[in-house]
DNA sequence: TGGTTTTGGTCATCCAGCCGACATTTGTTT
DNA sequence: AAACAAATGTCGGCTGGATGACCAAAACCA
């Protein structure tokens, strides 16, 4: 099982279960549920103390700045995924968090509370740490990948995590549903639009996949690497 | 205080404080004590069970390896800090620990007791959270740096982290013993042994720098922008 | 329904910095 | 001290992929 989907599990279930705890119910009494329509900004690093936000509904990207206003995606984040302050820490980079979806739902509270709760329940505390280590894994494998691939391969096992985790099965072929514009997949795997665009044809040509602005249908999993 | 700063004092303080409480010496009776010779290899992830080393004298490098067999130097270690899977998660990349300097010891432990430790200690569970949350921001900006800056950038922010880490200012000038070679600075900013080269010599003709084999000596802080 | 914005498609240009190749210097071994 | 190994210097050629420019197609909106 490779890292990502550990990763999905993980968040999916471990976390999720001790997270709907009575404990984390009281913490879930002194938080904010904000909804949110596509493009509409959910969450912006300097603005607020340091709060932690789960999404209920919905997928967002999580964009960074830095000093110069340069902007990555950073992640896309989707249902039962944690976001914000979450590390503890501050940086001195900034980052946003932007609806892609329609119908988002996320709730928030203050990390304050929320340490509160994890010094009074030791399992909680693990599987959290367990979560932010996962993170971290994840992490060094996009540094790694940046580094040691070419965009060609980094595109390639883009689709692939990405068809892993939300493709569906239909006949011989996996179906995903596209949210994402060229410029955005450019910037999750630092390239261009333009690349991302060719590659996108190139790979038409070779009859590995279709695409529309709706969907991405790879017909041929197999050819994909 | 930037984050790097942070992070130096961080592991020199707090959770070392926390890792010296009585709960701690308890694991550390079930502990191995290592001790290695410059160029010695301390730790390899697939050998062994999961194991947390921590690192009570001298420098190693943390070297990444992939599934081809590229190689690139994570991080340069220093007392106080931790490596091994002390993330709670395995990956699919491999990486290896060497000494760089002569007497390096290090202490190790399984993850496992570790684990045990945490849960029933939920305040060290936060500080180690916290610590490996300033890991994933370490790494966050690593990937920031890489992927917003040119070399010329990236090797002089390093010299400035490097230089305010353990830089010893004599006179008007800032000395840095030089454990590393050029193939490790490049390996350590993505760039390759030649650049490196070529930009030190670069800043020692425009009269910022000085080095040699031994010691690099910073003439002008200043002018490192 | 027509105009405006956003996204996708294609191409020619250009350059940072990698790569290979080789020379020189420093350090280490026997 | 000779022989060897490792680290540093230097250079020219080469290329992946960024950049900018411009157009076509969708999607959005008034």
């Amino acid at each position: 099982m490779n890292l990502e989907t550990k990763y999905w599990h993980l968040h999916n279930h471990k976390l999720m279960n001790v997270l709907s705890s009575a404990e984390l119910k009281e913490i879930c009494i002194i938080s904010n549920f904000k909804t949110a329509k596509k493009g509409e900004i959910i969450y912006f690093s300097h603005d607020e103390s340091s709060r932690v936000y789960t999404l209920k509904r919905g997928t967002i990207k999580i964009v960074e700045i830095d000093q110069k206003g340069n902007e990555i995606v950073k992640d896309i984040l989707q249902e039962g995924d944690l976001f914000g302050q979450f590390t503890l820490a501050d940086s001195n980079l900034d980052e946003y968090a932007v609806a892609v979806s329609d119908y988002v739902t996320c709730c928030s509270f203050r990390m304050d509370d929320f340490e509160k709760v994890i010094a009074r329940n030791p399992l909680l505390a693990l599987q959290y740490t367990k979560w932010v280590g996962l993170r971290l894994k994840r992490m060094e494998n996009r540094y790694a990948n940046l580094v040691f691939k070419d965009v060609r391969s980094r595109f390639i096992s883009f689709l692939q995590d990405w068809t892993s985790k939300e493709g569906v099965s239909s006949k011989s072929e996996v179906i995903l549903k596209n949210y994402l514009t060229h410029q955005d997949i450019a910037s999750l795997i630092c390239s261009t639009r333009q690349t991302v665009t060719t590659l996108f044809n190139d790979l038409k040509e070779k009859g590995i996949l279709d695409y529309s602005r709706t969907e991405i249908i790879i017909k041929n999993t197999a050819a994909l690497v």
